[in-house]
DNA sequence: AGATTTACTTGATATTTATCATTCGATGTC
DNA sequence: GACATCGAATGATAAATATCAAGTAAATCT
C-alpha cells in the first residue's frame, strides 16, 4: 500500500487555509515545489516531541491529536486537529525541534512543507509574515486560556470546557460522535480517566448532555457555559 | 514629582536587550523617536489585562510582575521581570489588547515603544523579524512547560520549581531576598497561600532551604531539582 | 462459538489540596 | 504606650481528586 501520494495542488488547498491566501501565485508555486503528502493510519505518529522540526504540516483529511508528553507518561492534549489546520509549533525560528507530539486519530492525509521554504516565504512577504505572527500569537492566547482553565477551574468546569470544545470547535455540532477515547478527554481536561467518566456521568444525570458510548449530545449549552465560567 | 522622564538613549539600551542588536543604526534611531520612559511606584499597574496594546515596554530599572487575572479574582503569575527584559504579549499582530497585567514590584523605570514603530521595523528588517519570531516562540515553549508543571506536578514539585526559578532566573543567586509576597509565590505555583507556606516550611525542615521572612537560601539544589522532576 | 484483549464503568478508599478561623509578629499611628 | 493594620504562620476541618480494585461490555482473534 503506498503511503506517499501527491494528488493535490496548493492552489486548491490555499483557499481553505486562510494564512496561505496572502501569498502571491509565485509563492504558492514555490511552496508547492517544497511539499509532499503522506497518509497515516489511526494511531500513527505524525510529529514526535523532541524530534527535529524539518517540516510544517497541514491536515488535508482526517483528525489529529496534538499532545504534550509530560511527566510519568501522562499526556496533556492541547487540541484536536481537523482539516484544514496547520501544525507548526514553537520550535520554528527557535530550536527547530517539536515541542509536542501529533498523532493520527483516524485515517489522515497530511501535507508537509519544508520549513526552510516556509520561512523563506515569510521573510519575503511581509503580509504573510504578519499573518504568521498573528497565528502564532492567537495560539499564545489560547495557551493562556488553557493555563487558567486547567489551573483555576475544578473538574466540572474543565469537563464543561472539553464538551464545549468538542461540540463547538471540533465536531461543530451539538450532536457528535467522538473518535477519541475517554483517556483523551481526560488528557484534554488534565484529570484522571476515572474522574472524567464520573463528571460526564454527573452531567448526564443532571440532564446537561446525553452520552451513549461515543455518541454525545449537548442538551443545555447555557448551563455548560455557566459551569465553565464559574469553574 | 515627575513621572515622565527621558534620560536614556536606545543606543545604550540596545546593547543590553539582545533582540535590538539586530537593528541598523537608522532603525534604532527610529525606535528612539517613538519611545518614552515612565517611572512607576511599587504596586502600580504598567499594563492592564484587557487594555489596548499600544506600546511594547522594556524594564530598564526595578522588578515587575507579569500575571494573568483569572477566575474568582485569582491571579496566575507568569514571571517576574528584571532589567532588561521586554514585555510584549500575544496581543501584538493580533487583537492589540493585553492578555496579562504587569505591575511594578519596586520602583520601576519602563521604556515604552510605540507598537506601530516596533512592527514597522519588524516588517522592514528580516533578521529582526526572525529574532522576534524566535523570542515569541521561546515564550511559547515556556508556556508549554508551565502548562505541564502546573497540571501534572503536585505542590512540592511546583514549589521546588518556584524556588529554582527565583534562585536561578530572577535573583541569580543561591541566597536571595524576595521582594514579592507569599501570595505571589503561591500564584507562581498555582496554589493557595497557606499551602505554599506549608511546603516552604517542609523544605526548611528537610534542610533543602533556609527561610527567614523574605531571606531565602538554597541549601540543596540537586534535591530541589529531583523534586521538581519527580513532580 | 469460545477465548482474549481492550476500553469503559463503578465503588471503596486514600491522598492531596483548599478553606476557615485564629494567632503571631512586625509596623505604623495617634 | 495602646491600638489598629497587614502579612505571615498554624491548626482543624472539609472538599476535591486520584488511586486501586473489581466488574462489565464490546471488539477481535482463533
Amino acid at each position: 500500500m503506498p503511503t506517499y501520494i501527491n494528488n493535490a495542488i496548493c492552489q486548491n488547498c490555499s483557499k481553505k487555509l486562510n494564512i496561505f491566501q496572502f501569498l502571491t501565485n509565485e509563492e504558492v508555486d514555490y511552496i508547492n515545489e517544497n511539499r509532499h503528502e503522506v497518509k497515516f493510519n489511526p494511531g500513527e505518529t505524525i510529529f514526535k516531541q523532541g524530534g527535529a522540526l524539518t517540516h510544517v504540516a497541514c491536515l488535508t483529511s482526517g483528525y489529529g491529536k496534538v499532545y504534550i508528553e509530560g511527566i510519568h507518561k501522562k499526556n496533556l492534549v492541547l487540541n484536536i486537529l481537523r482539516p484544514t489546520e496547520m501544525i507548526g509549533g514553537p520550535g520554528m525560528f527557535n530550536d527547530f525541534r517539536h515541542h509536542y507530539s501529533v498523532s493520527a486519530i483516524d485515517d489522515v492525509i497530511a501535507c508537509f512543507i519544508k520549513v526552510e521554504a516556509f520561512m523563506e516565504v515569510a521573510n519575503q512577504n511581509t503580509v504573510f509574515a504578519n499573518e504568521l505572527f498573528k497565528w502564532i500569537n492567537q495560539k499564545g492566547v489560547r495557551n493562556f486560556e488553557k493555563l487558567i482553565n486547567l489551573t483555576q477551574k475544578q473538574m466540572p468546569g474543565r469537563i464543561a470546557d472539553a464538551m464545549l470544545y468538542l461540540s463547538n470547535v471540533v465536531y461543530e455540532n451539538d450532536v457528535f460522535t467522538v473518535n477519541i477515547s475517554r483517556q483523551d478527554i481526560a488528557d484534554l481536561a488534565a484529570m484522571s480517566k476515572e474522574s472524567a467518566i464520573r463528571i460526564i456521568k454527573e452531567f448526564k444525570e443532571s440532564g446537561l448532555i446525553t452520552c451513549e458510548g461515543n455518541d454525545f449530545k449537548i442538551l443545555d449549552k447555557e448551563a455548560l457555559q455557566k459551569i465553565s465560567q464559574t469553574g
